[in-house]
DNA sequence: CTTTGGATCGAGATCGAGTATCATCACGGG
DNA sequence: CCCGTGATGATACTCGATCTCGATCCAAAG
């Protein structure tokens, strides 16, 4: 039956094993519908007694990264945090308290970024636009959990 | 006189000390005018045999960016690095050679995090908008250094 | 000019994220 | 069902960054 998710899929894609460590932190990270960070994971999986490696969490983010399963963003904080996300050219709203995050569409940011490239001589390559603030649960959640 | 540098000022406007490593360091951020790491700081202090700590270097960075006269950004390798720039609110670009960087201004983003916020029902707090390539000289440059 | 208190410093310990190593294991094609 | 290769996990290690604390420096008062 193909009652794969979207990440065990993903792994499956690229070409490489579908292995039971991998299948556990794919319904990890499903479960956790929004950005986190590898010390997140790796607290889930202790916590859950999985018996997986650090090693094995770190590979497994890094190629569900190469297969552009997720993203690599940088909390304000400084931290580094994965967001899920599809396979089109897009960018990230992320929630500060609960993480959870949308994607937004290119919103015409390719055409800026050439119009800076015309202004400026340089040759851009590549950039990032992130925003982060409260989604509307937080917003109406009343104090901010100590 | 006040032959002081824009980072000496920094730390006077801020009501702090003018101290005599700090004022090493804010040499050696004008030196470099571009973006850079602190492990770089740490390394030109050590090479110049200043004498400086690496403590009072995290702690000055972390000053000037309270000021507002750093800003931390994050390269594409992941990596922290920080780029000296203005009060006012802006982007940047950074040569992923040289690490050169200019400030470009709001460019309309402040409005357009707005659509969004609308459109999502986020409250945006904060957005960060990056662009990395090549800057002008570098575009020009023969082969990439090995 | 000297005193003095609090800001600042430097060295080293410590922490924590991320990486490297390597013997062992298990997925999945044949 | 078997075997080869990719994958795993325990451990050691690297390196950026922070914390601690006694010594030191700056600046303002006297």
């Amino acid at each position: 039956m193909d009652t794969l998710t979207t990440f065990e899929t993903a792994f499956e894609a690229a070409g490489h094993r579908l292995t039971r460590p991998r299948r556990a932190l794919a319904e990890l990270i499903e479960a956790r519908k929004g950005a986190f960070s590898a010390a997140d994971l790796v607290a889930d999986a202790r916590d859950r007694r999985l018996g997986i490696g650090r090693a094995t969490i770190f590979r497994a983010i890094e190629l569900l990264e190469e297969v552009g399963a997720l993203e690599r963003i940088d909390l304000p904080t400084g931290e580094h945090a994965y967001v899920p996300c599809g396979p089109t050219h897009h960018h990230h709203v992320v929630c500060r308290r609960c993480s959870r995050s949308v994607e937004i569409g290119d919103l015409g940011l390719g055409a800026l970024a050439r119009e800076i490239a015309r202004k400026t001589g340089y040759q851009i390559d590549e950039h990032r636009f992130e925003l982060f603030g409260l989604c509307p649960d937080c917003r109406r959640a009343p104090a901010p959990a100590p």
